[in-house]
DNA sequence: CCGCTACTATGACAGCCGTCATAGGTGTCG
DNA sequence: CGACACCTATGACGGCTGTCATAGTAGCGG
């Protein structure tokens, strides 16, 4: 869990996503994550020219891109897809870290959003386009399970929002709490918009 | 919009809330506090002992009292009050001040809770009493609406999470994209919520 | 062997940080 | 007048930050 990925680039981008998770980008400097990497640190200016900004930008766009892959990796598991499954999937995987590892961690994208949003212009666009990323592996999916078209980006905008609010709160009071409080007020809704599609039109039901 | 506050002291406490806000705890400095809020950088060790700890939780409680407040005087504006329109106002709030303002800003509590709920105890505490605030004052505008009192505080932090949620994904596109979906897609459920009073509940999450 | 590239090591730099020590005002009360 | 509380002013300190300059090593093709 440490220190795993292949090359020690590799490492760095993942530890700069595990500190920066953890203290926020502001409290995380270069050497820890060398350290964290297990990394020398002469090879943070050989592998990120661009200096911590480069880093951080990469590490989003490593968070987003797992982001997206672990929506996919749901869908293959989930043995009947619904769309309160999935989100509850989703949520599932918070609230097991939490209680197995503590509340120590939140969402490097958010983390990333609140500290440098409004300074950083590259990482504001990296944090958007992880968004997007994972935004879109969540839409593709509703659209699997019957979603109407014009509903999955909305529903998908919704669900990792609400996901992420809850993150906050649930990291706050150290508590699950939240996190299990939106999958079980979400989940009936969602799973209404994916039965909207083959209610209201008793003709055209059987799609596939 | 600046300093308005009567005493150095409480313009400092908004002048932290305010920079914390916009660039993270971290990136915050106390010098930056007291030269935002005109006050004495003399002043800040006299007035906050416990440092910017100290300085940091009392932004953070102030920023909760203020939400809970606004939550208040939105019910009193609402001329007919309903779940869904509360929570339109709460997102519109951000949303004006988007439009009109740009995206320099988000939530303070969520900032505190990212830079600090794993590093510093105190902190994270505030963070949690100031959503608790929050999530309280929506609850009870909930009940007052008639929603059945087992699902008022369920549904307020889901209004609250989802809020949360989408200001971070705001940010990040620079675009309100996410908080006018979030309101779209909750407002009806929120409404459906306050007529069920009388009527059966909605399929029950399968708790396990 | 040379030359070259990829990577590492290390020390230094300026800058900001939070905090503290010390002293100076300014008022009010006795 | 002195005494005392409240507030302000200012400089210094050690520590950490990101970045840079410089030198070094390893490996490989020639």
């Amino acid at each position: 869990m440490t220190v795993s990925g292949r090359g020690p680039r590799e490492r760095m981008v993942f530890s700069a996503a595990q500190l920066i998770r953890r203290d926020g980008v502001g409290s995380t400097g270069m050497r820890s994550v060398a350290v964290h990497a297990q990394a020398p640190r002469g090879s943070l200016q050989h592998y990120f020219p661009g200096g911590k900004e480069q880093l951080v930008d990469e590490a989003v766009g490593w968070a987003g891109r797992y982001a997206a892959g672990r929506v996919a990796r749901f869908m293959a598991a989930l043995p009947e897809p619904t769309p309160g499954g999935l989100f509850d999937r989703m949520v599932r995987q918070w609230t097991e870290e939490y209680e197995r590892q503590g509340f120590g961690g939140g969402c490097p994208v958010a983390a990333a959003t609140v500290d440098r949003a409004a300074s950083v212009e590259s990482t504001r666009g990296a944090a958007s386009a992880a968004f997007a990323e994972w935004t879109g592996a969540v839409a593709r999916a509703l659209a699997d399970m019957g979603v109407p078209a014009d509903r999955c980006e909305p529903l998908a905008t919704l669900m990792i929002g609400s996901l992420e609010g809850a993150i906050l709160i649930a990291r706050a009071e150290r508590s699950v709490r939240a996190l299990t409080t939106v999958s079980r007020e979400l989940g009936p809704v969602l799973d209404a918009a994916a039965g909207e599609s083959v209610r209201p039109r008793p003709k055209g039901a059987a799609d596939e």
